[in-house]
DNA sequence: GTATTATACCTTGAACCTCGAGGTGTGAAA
DNA sequence: TTTCACACCTCGAGGTTCAAGGTATAATAC
């Protein structure tokens, strides 16, 4: 009922963001929740609940593996893209510029500059 | 069921849009479902289950007021932007704008540039 | 004359996704 | 020994998009 204080624009962007990280190196679940706050100064941040059922979903897809390893007592699951993952990433970004393009240009076009 | 092919990355776009073009000029529904998909080249593009939903929230929110109008024996219902209206969608393409850029250099910070 | 297309409005159900809250357990620090 | 950080997980609520289907009029094509 309350207004969201913040808007959507958030549909697919967990996707895509961890499937980015994941280019670089395995990563863990909780790893990849951090990270994507630091790499983004705060400005995204996805929780738990985001992070964790879309990691189970992608290696179902075949997307990503998964191994666990025990480090200071500590059991981790570490996820590794697959060349499918890969791929799907590369589409991901592609399909997400275009459309950023577009809206952006869109939002220029606007005939009175919008102000806050 | 089926997979997807083609991602979200929509959320809430519906509404950025919608509004930045009432932000020029009164238009009505069907007006506005090809406007959208001209402006963007067909790079964007909502059906009318998107727009006319939105288009009637937007009313009940006080963001839009209409006004029927009768054109070539045609009934058209033609949607203005309100002062409040105006507001949202400064801070709807601020935070779009936002979030973008840091999507952006999210993905401009791989280590491995993604290619398709 | 009649069938089809374009214009113009609308609703509904399915499917998808994010979000917040809640739950379990270990190790380190206070 | 209590609290915090780490690390995993699930569930329900709420909000959206999307495809499909429905009504009706005007113009165009056959």
């Amino acid at each position: 009922m309350a207004r969201d204080p913040n808007p959507n624009f958030m549909a697919g962007v967990p996707e895509l963001m961890v499937l980015r990280l994941l280019q670089d190196r395995e990563m863990y679940g909780y790893e990849i929740v951090e990270a994507i706050k630091t790499e983004t100064a705060e400005v995204i941040s996805f929780g738990e609940g985001v992070v964790y059922p879309l990691l189970h979903h992608l290696e179902e897809e075949g997307a990503l593996t998964s191994r666990r390893k025990l480090v200071g007592g500590r059991s981790r699951v570490y996820y590794t893209l697959t060349a499918k993952g890969a791929r799907r990433y590369g589409q991901l970004a592609q399909t997400w510029t275009s459309l950023a393009e577009a809206i952006h240009s869109a939002l220029k076009g606007a005939r009175h500059a919008p102000e806050l």
